[in-house]
DNA sequence: ACGACGACTTAACACAGGTTGGCGCACGTT
DNA sequence: AACGTGCGCCAACCTGTGTTAAGTCGTCGT
C-alpha cells in the first residue's frame, strides 16, 4: 500500500515506478508517533529533521505571549513540515498534532537524494511548493476579506480537494478529526461563532457533520457560498 | 548606484564581486515604468517572464466578483515579483501598481544562468523564499488574531525593517506612499477603521505620518503594540 | 448502570469594527 | 480665481462577531 505523499505527487506529473519507490522510501523509514496536542516540532526550534504527515491531521501554528493561537496552515496525510530544511532555517512558528499523528522523519540529504538525478522528482517537488504558497495566500485573502460562512464554506472546499487528492476523501464525505476551537484558530474566530456558522450550513442543506466526518450535500452550492475558486491548487 | 535587490541580498549572504555584479545585471535590462493602479500582472494570465521593483510599491492582490480586493503581500523595491515563473504556473491573483513604479523585466532563463555555479547566488535566492513564505505565515497570524492597533503597528514594523534592509529608510522615517484604502485592504479591514487606528498611534505617540512619510517616535513601543517580533524574517 | 469528562450547543449581552455620508484640504487644470 | 478631484478625517449609527456562562450529548472506564 503506497503512501499518500506518492498519492499526492503523482497528481503533479508522471512518475516512473523508480520515481515512485524512492518517494516510497521517504515514508518508510523512521516513522514515529505522535499523541494529539503535541509538538512535533517546537516553535524556538533549529529542525535538523523535516517529518512527513503518514496519518492523522497536524497544523502549522504561532502562538502569542497573552496565549492567543493563530493556526495558519492545517496540515493532512501526505503533507511535508518543512521542505526547506536543508536550508537550516530558524523556526518562527510551532507543528502541533491535532489529532494523534504518525509521521515519518526525513534527513535532509535523504531529500536531495531523492532529486538527484531524477527530475520528475524534483518537478513534483516543486509544484508542491508552489501549490502550498498559493494556499498561503488564499487563506490571507480568506480571513482578511471573506465572511465567517465563507470562510467555512471555503475551507471545507479546500479539504475535500486536498483530501480526496490523497484518497482520504469517500466521495462527499470527509474525515474532520479537529475541534471548533481548532476550527476557530485557523479560520480567525471563536468556536461559539464556528458553532453559529455550522449551523447555519447544516440549516441551509450545504454540509452535515456527524461524529467526525463531514457530508457535503450540495457542492456547487458550498462552492458558491465560500466563494471557491479550485483553480489555485495548481492541480496542472 | 547599485540596484535594491542587490542591496537585498547580500544582507543573507556574502557575495563575491561577480556574483553582485550578475544580480545587478538583472535589474538593468528590459527596464519598464507602470502607472499607478495598473496591473503589472493579470489575474488570470500565464506569465512569461518575471519582474523586479526597482522603485515605487506594489501588490499581490486578489479581487473577488463583488469587487472585494484583498491585498496578500506587498512587493517593495528589490522584491522579485514571482521567483517561481521557471514552473510556469498558472496566475492565482494579480499583481498591481500601487504607486507609479519602476520595474525589469526576467526572463526565467536568466535567473537560471544566475545561478548556475554561484552556489551564493543560490544561497541567497532560497534564503529571500524562506523570508516570503514566513512573512505569508505572519500576515495570516496578524489578519487571523492581531486586533486592528496591533496590526497596523505590526505592518509598520515590517516595513521599517524592510525598507531599511534596502536603504530607503532614513533613520526612522520611511516613505509611506499608499493610500488609506490600500492599507485596509492590506489588514482585511476598512480604510474609515485604518483612519480611526492610525490616529490612535499618532495620539499615544508612536507614530507620525505627514505627506506620506511615516515617523517612528518609539519603535519599542510599536513593536510592544503589534507584538512584534524581527526573528521571523529570517535575518540570519 | 453510573459517573466523569470532553466536546458541542445555545442564549444574552457587549463591543470592535463596518457603513454611510459629509466636510475640508491640497493640488492640478483651465 | 474658480473649479474638480482624490484623499484624509470625523461623527452617528448599525451589525457581525466576541464573551460569558449555562446546559446537553456521547463516549469511555469501572
Amino acid at each position: 500500500m503506497e503512501n499518500p505523499f506518492v498519492r499526492k505527487m503523482e497528481r503533479h506529473v508522471r512518475l516512473a515506478p523508480e520515481d515512485r519507490a524512492v518517494l516510497d522510501g521517504l515514508g518508510r523509514q523512521h516513522v514515529r508517533h505522535v499523541a494529539a496536542r503535541q509538538d512535533i516540532e517546537g516553535q524556538q526550534s533549529d529542525p535538523s529533521h523535516t517529518h512527513l504527515i503518514l496519518d492523522g491531521w497536524a497544523c502549522r501554528y504561532k502562538q502569542f505571549p497573552d496565549g492567543r493561537r493563530a493556526i495558519v496552515a492545517l496540515l493532512l496525510p501526505g503533507d511535508l513540515c518543512d521542505p526547506f530544511v536543508f536550508r537550516r532555517a530558524h523556526m518562527d512558528h510551532a507543528i502541533g498534532a491535532l489529532t494523534s499523528v504518525t509521521v515519518a522523519r526525513i534527513a535532509p540529504d535523504q531529500l536531495g537524494d531523492a532529486i538527484r538525478g531524477r527530475p520528475a522528482v524534483e518537478e513534483c517537488l516543486w509544484r508542491e511548493m508552489l501549490a502550498t504558497t498559493a494556499l498561503h495566500r488564499e487563506w490571507i485573502a480568506s480571513v482578511g476579506r471573506r465572511s465567517a460562512i465563507e470562510r467555512l464554506a471555503h475551507l471545507f472546499c479546500e479539504l475535500h480537494l486536498r483530501l480526496a487528492r490523497v484518497g482520504l476523501a469517500d466521495g462527499m464525505t470527509l474525515p474532520m478529526p479537529v475541534t471548533q476551537p481548532d476550527l476557530a484558530d485557523a479560520l480567525g474566530q471563536t468556536s461559539v461563532h464556528i458553532n453559529r456558522t455550522l449551523k447555519e450550513l447544516r440549516i441551509s442543506g450545504l454540509v452535515a457533520l456527524r461524529s467526525r466526518r463531514l457530508t457535503i450535500r450540495d457542492l456547487d452550492g458550498l462552492m458558491e457560498r465560500g466563494l471557491f475558486d479550485p483553480a489555485y491548487l495548481q492541480l496542472s
